[in-house]
DNA sequence: ATTAATTTTCAATATTTTTTGAAAGTTCAA
DNA sequence: TTGAACTTTCAAAAAATATTGAAAATTAAT
């Protein structure tokens, strides 16, 4: 396979990936063009790269910048910004892990608490089976929580060596 | 908080969660509902808990038989069917990471592997880069691969008990 | 201050995804 | 075999989400 055909082909995967992950397919196609660039891009260069408007390009790269994927440059004598991705994945999969921990779990254990404390008649079928169900998520989320806490922290060999370690 | 209260807000988040997380609202709703339910309930009864259609509720339904998170229950001289949630939730939470596994993260890696063999010039930073973040990517998601493989066949103590001792 | 380059905004449009509901299909007891 | 009970299908409609593009805002050099 070319590289020009293998860059397509990778941008078309992380796409179709972030698209069943909740992600913004373009987001995650974006994101996928500027890893796999050694230079920083213009917003110019990623529209036609991508085929895709001034007005998505310029929301999807706030989005990136605001995931703490991608930064801002700046060159001296230049007017337009140029787009660099972060490119060490253990340190993305740490951003990514944290930024959906922040804004889709935490929310839902909040929730998950209130209804813990839920009071009822503890002969009643429907309480019961209530209780044990989001009692039993609750503690499950949480250990997610601590390891995903954790896994922020760590540095990726260490991470990973420890695991193989555990399941050896 | 009361608990028929407490239900309704359990259906709503866990609907918000799936939806965030790529899987249809509705079908997580559906699946909230019997979680808490300690029967088995019909078609009709899902329907008007939720005030979907028929229609909505059929296919859903199967996609969650799909899924390995309900079975159909059949009752001697009733000809509805009765539809029962696994209430254990580390079986769940396997079953779903085996079912994305294998959906999502199995094609990503095949294409992964076809793009770290591409070959090119080692001086073209273009092509060292490509080939860069596609080796690494391709590190983490096999090491998340084999993580996913062995929680599939862990015990819930023995795997939270490991990831705790290991992070101490 | 002016202006040309560039970025941002957002109402309108397009696309994708989900849902509906009625018709067709199936099943089984009588 | 018939027909009532129930399930499945799927084309059409609705809802949700993503994208466009042109106008407005911003910026910085002169």
């Amino acid at each position: 396979m070319e590289l020009a055909q293998g860059k397509q082909k990778f941008i078309e995967a992380w796409g179709r990936l972030g698209s069943e992950w909740g992600i913004n397919r373009t987001m995650a196609q974006v994101h996928a063009l500027l890893l796999i660039s050694p230079e920083a891009l213009t917003t110019e260069e990623i529209m036609e790269q991508l085929s895709i408007s001034r007005g998505n390009a310029n929301m999807t790269l706030r989005d990136l910048i605001g995931w703490g994927l991608i930064e801002k440059q700046h060159r001296a004598g230049e007017r337009k910004e140029y787009f660099y991705a972060e490119k060490d994945v253990w340190l993305i999969a740490r951003q990514v892990a944290q930024e959906r921990k922040k804004r889709e779990l935490d929310p839902v254990l909040k929730v998950l608490n209130e209804l813990s404390s839920i009071k009822g008649d503890e002969k009643d079928p429907e309480y019961k089976t209530f209780k044990k169900s989001v009692g039993d998520i609750n503690k499950l989320a949480k250990n997610v929580d601590k390891t995903l806490a954790t896994m922020m922290k760590a540095e990726e060999s260490w991470f990973w060596g420890s695991i193989f370690k555990m399941f050896k």
